[in-house]
DNA sequence: TATAATTATGCAACAATGTTGCAATAAATA
DNA sequence: TATTTATTGCAACATTGTTGCATAATTATA
């Protein structure tokens, strides 16, 4: 598992190999909040660099929705260095029941064309009930 | 321009007049320390409070996108009360370089369909270069 | 493998952002 | 105009995130 850091050019550090550990402890897209709990015992200005150091690098990438919803997932292995690469061709699927938020598989990201327009990076994100909520 | 307000059930109040006319004078979506500039004195809290009746309400809309990005613009006369009612036919467009969000109206919404998940809102945010920075 | 260069950690202090309760006040309703 | 209902402004607090710096750990180098 340290090659998942060591693939993005990440130091391995205990720290971080814990951090890591708690991302594929869950399913979905975690929040700070669920990190923190699983840690138990860290700090906190070293969990926040931790964090941004994993986005930077392409192993995480960061899902904000409007309500002050913030969670991270892990990226594919192919997601590129620094911000500006990340690109997923996957949805961000929150759930109104549970709030867990999902990364779901599409085909092909749409493709908008507007004159004048570059565009180098698209994200969608659904809200809706889950699977599990449908009752 | 009161009836702005009057249309969406919100109460007409000095304070929300004079937040209203700070949304008017900006063409794209603006962030809350924008509107504090443009403001001059106020109420912090106040502004917070009234920035959420105005989204409750369907008046504005909400914009975050990775890296901390925050803005608020207007919903179309359509959009309805309550946050589940806010379904904009249009996509956000954050510009690397100037940092403007505009929203830019498609013909349709794409439409997915996810076995067992109930799709309820979709909204697409994409980055790239805007029109006036593109040289 | 010991050493040097580089990066990460942990702490303190701070900055920004957002919330709650409550009394006073203003807006809509009868 | 009196009554009901919602908004305002203030204090206090909670959450979230950042910076600088000395120490410690990791990686690269000789």
């Amino acid at each position: 598992m340290e090659n998942l850091l060591k693939n993005k050019n990440i130091r391995v550090t205990p720290f971080r190999m814990d951090v890591l550990r708690v991302f594929n402890s869950f399913e979905n897209a975690i929040s700070l909040s669920q990190i923190e709990e699983k840690l138990g015992s860290f700090d906190r200005i070293t969990l926040y660099r931790t964090l941004k150091s994993f986005q930077e690098n392409g192993l995480i990438h960061e899902i904000v929705m409007p309500g002050d919803i913030k969670k991270y997932a892990m990226c594919e292995e192919k997601c590129g260095h620094k911000e500006h690469n990340h690109q997923h061709e996957h949805i961000h699927f929150h759930c109104k029941k549970c709030s867990e938020v999902y990364c779901l598989d599409i085909p092909a990201l749409p493709n908008f064309h507007f004159t004048n327009y570059t565009i180098e990076n698209v994200e969608i994100q659904v809200k809706g009930i889950c699977e599990k909520c449908q009752k």
